[in-house]
DNA sequence: GCCTTTAATCGTATATTTGCGATATAAAAT
DNA sequence: ATTTTATATCGCAAATATACGATTAAAGGC
């Protein structure tokens, strides 16, 4: 079947899951930090660090901003991309909510 | 092709990308925080609390476990699952990395 | 106007994920 | 010994992801 049944979920759950998602892929955390470490964030440069085709990095950049961990803007005939520190942040802190909320029980008796 | 490219990236990437997948679904991370909040962290338990047939949530099980963040024992008949904690820890400091390593560069000129 | 450059999108092949029912396994209860 | 209970695994269908080449679109240069 697969009908999806990810609407049942929260939607912290949700959300994170879409976020933790964009990072699933060694690529796209590659791209980020690339993206951190230039400022000049041409696509043309990354798909020249990457062993993958222009396309394929044009993917994955699309998916990195649906997510909403990168922003673009079109500079004539280039795009720049840009980390979109919104997301990074709003992504930090959905991912320590979850970590502090498993740590707060981490001192119950174990069962394993 | 998709002949899959994943292993050209490096180990670091592919580590995090790992864990980021663990948490890329809204199951795994409803099951996480139900095994933190239980003591009792029994597999039927979890079924009851989720939309989802046992097959499926026994298969989200088995891949938080591959993925290092949980950790079971047979107890009779029951199966018993909890929280990794090494993992979990592992996985938190993965994560400060690469947020550290791209917030270092936050002060950047922008271009977008 | 025409060619080049840059990047997005389309089409397609293959791989992986998600989900379920059915079946297998193995301990516990009767 | 048989039945019940709890979970894992198998087999399958549908959906999604990954990757690429080919094509399109749009700006810039000639």
């Amino acid at each position: 079947m697969a009908i999806t049944k990810k609407e049942s979920f929260s939607a912290d759950e949700q959300q994170l899951a879409a976020l933790c998602k964009a990072l699933s892929h060694p690529a796209r955390i590659a791209i980020l930090k690339q993206l951190a470490e230039r400022n000049a964030c041409i696509c043309g440069e990354i798909v020249e660090l990457l062993p993958l085709a222009q396309s394929t990095v044009s993917q994955h950049l699309k998916e990195l901003k649906q997510a909403g961990l990168v922003k673009g803007t079109i500079d004539g005939v280039k795009s720049c991309f840009c980390i979109d520190w919104d997301g990074i942040y709003r992504f930090e802190s959905f991912f320590k909510e979850i970590i502090n909320h498993i740590k707060k029980h981490e001192n119950n008796e174990k069962c394993c």
